[in-house]
DNA sequence: GGTTAGTGTCTTTTAACCGG
DNA sequence: CCGGTTAAAAGACACTAACC
């Protein structure tokens, strides 16, 4: 009955038991893995999502790849929204169906992947009262993976979804605007993928606009637990060879500053700039290659740490996919990079 | 079990492209 | 500059699965 936490072994993994937190508002979810690849039905975006409101980042963030958590949701919680026999069906092919990391290699440059399932138990039982999942140890790295900044969003409005494609699109919107970016530009494909749109599916950008872009932006602009509104174009030659869709969410600065933690949090970094620039060092010592003079010339100019920030962010996030050099890029970016002519 | 939103497929319209 | 060609976009409509 009690939810000590503890830890129990299963074959050779460790796993560590969280106790259930009852009404929890926001659900936060890693950067990698708002914009990773997962085709869920809406069913089982329900189920994850509700495994995700569990999770408590702070207890476990020193987490190694070789301990998987135990998260427990009572039954009387989970029956509210999903029904028995649609638990049974969709937590088993939910289990089924790896969630795909993309990204590009820090020393080859290549594209990489990473199938990765997140599951490797799901119990329901209604003796012990709760829905168990045991999370794959491996996934642990992913989920607590401190470097990257997390999407926060309202657990309630997740569960009120209708399309599919509604829940990906508002993960993806609030990581943007947590990091106080309201205008953001994915390709077609990409844009595919973190919704988890079949390849086959809507191959005429007419169709993917109607059935995927806007049930989603018109169910955000309804939400009654937060509206987020948000246009979009198309990026490219017009009608044909259309490449890329250009968003732009209209009322960021408005939402961010609604939410008083955020806000205060946003406040509280700038007012600090040795936080900053601790944060920044640490950064630019371990991914780029630089002169000592160039780095302490980027922290010690507050115009420059802030800029560098911004755009290091960026990077991490994959909104400019086709920088090769890091260093160079964002040198050139700030504008520090020698010219011979000069001087 | 009825309603509605989502999906598949076929047809029509549109505008970029290209050769003269 | 024009008009035919082509592929994408838009429209129409029937079917289907999900939801209440």
């Amino acid at each position: 009955m009690e939810n000590e936490q503890g830890i129990s072994q299963v074959q050779e993994y460790n796993f560590e038991e969280q106790a259930f937190i009852e009404k929890r508002a926001n659900n936060y979810l890693p950067n990698n893995l708002v914009v990773s690849h997962a085709k869920y039905g809406r069913i089982e975006q329900k189920i994850f999502e509700f495994f995700i409101n569990q999770i408590d980042f702070e207890k476990s963030r020193d987490i190694s790849s070789t301990t998987g958590l135990i998260i427990k949701i009572p039954l009387k919680y989970i029956s509210k929204h999903i029904k028995y026999a649609d638990l049974k069906t969709h937590s088993a092919t939910l289990g089924a169906k790896p969630i795909t990391i993309e990204e590009i290699s820090v020393e080859t440059k290549k594209e990489k992947f990473t199938h990765i399932f997140p599951f490797i138990k799901i119990e329901y039982n209604p003796d012990k009262g709760f829905l168990e999942f045991y999370t794959n140890p491996q996934i642990s790295p992913y989920l607590f993976f401190l470097e990257k900044q997390y999407a926060k969003y309202k657990f309630e409005n997740v569960l009120s979804f209708k399309s599919i494609y509604t829940t990906p699109m508002y993960r993806l919107l609030r990581m943007h605007i947590g990091q106080n970016r309201n205008m953001f530009v994915y390709s077609i494909e990409e844009i595919r993928k973190i919704l988890g749109v079949d390849a086959d599916k809507y191959t005429n950008l007419k169709d993917f606009k109607k059935y995927v872009i806007e049930p989603a932006k018109k169910e955000l602009a309804d939400s009654p637990y937060e509206c987020i509104n948000f246009e979009y174009e198309s990026t490219g030659k017009k009608i044909r060879n259309v490449t890329h869709l250009t968003f732009t969410i209209l009322d960021a600065v408005t939402i961010s500053h609604r939410e008083k933690e955020e806000l205060t949090d946003a406040l509280k970094k700038i007012a600090d700039p040795d936080y900053l620039s601790r944060a920044a060092s640490v950064i630019l010592a371990r991914d780029y290659n630089m002169t000592n003079h160039l780095m302490s010339k980027i922290l010690l100019d507050g115009e420059l740490l802030t800029k560098f920030v911004t755009l290091d962010i960026e990077l991490n996030n994959g909104v400019h996919p086709k920088v090769k050099n890091r260093t160079a890029w964002i040198l050139t970016c700030l504008n520090l990079v020698k010219k011979k002519s000069k001087i």
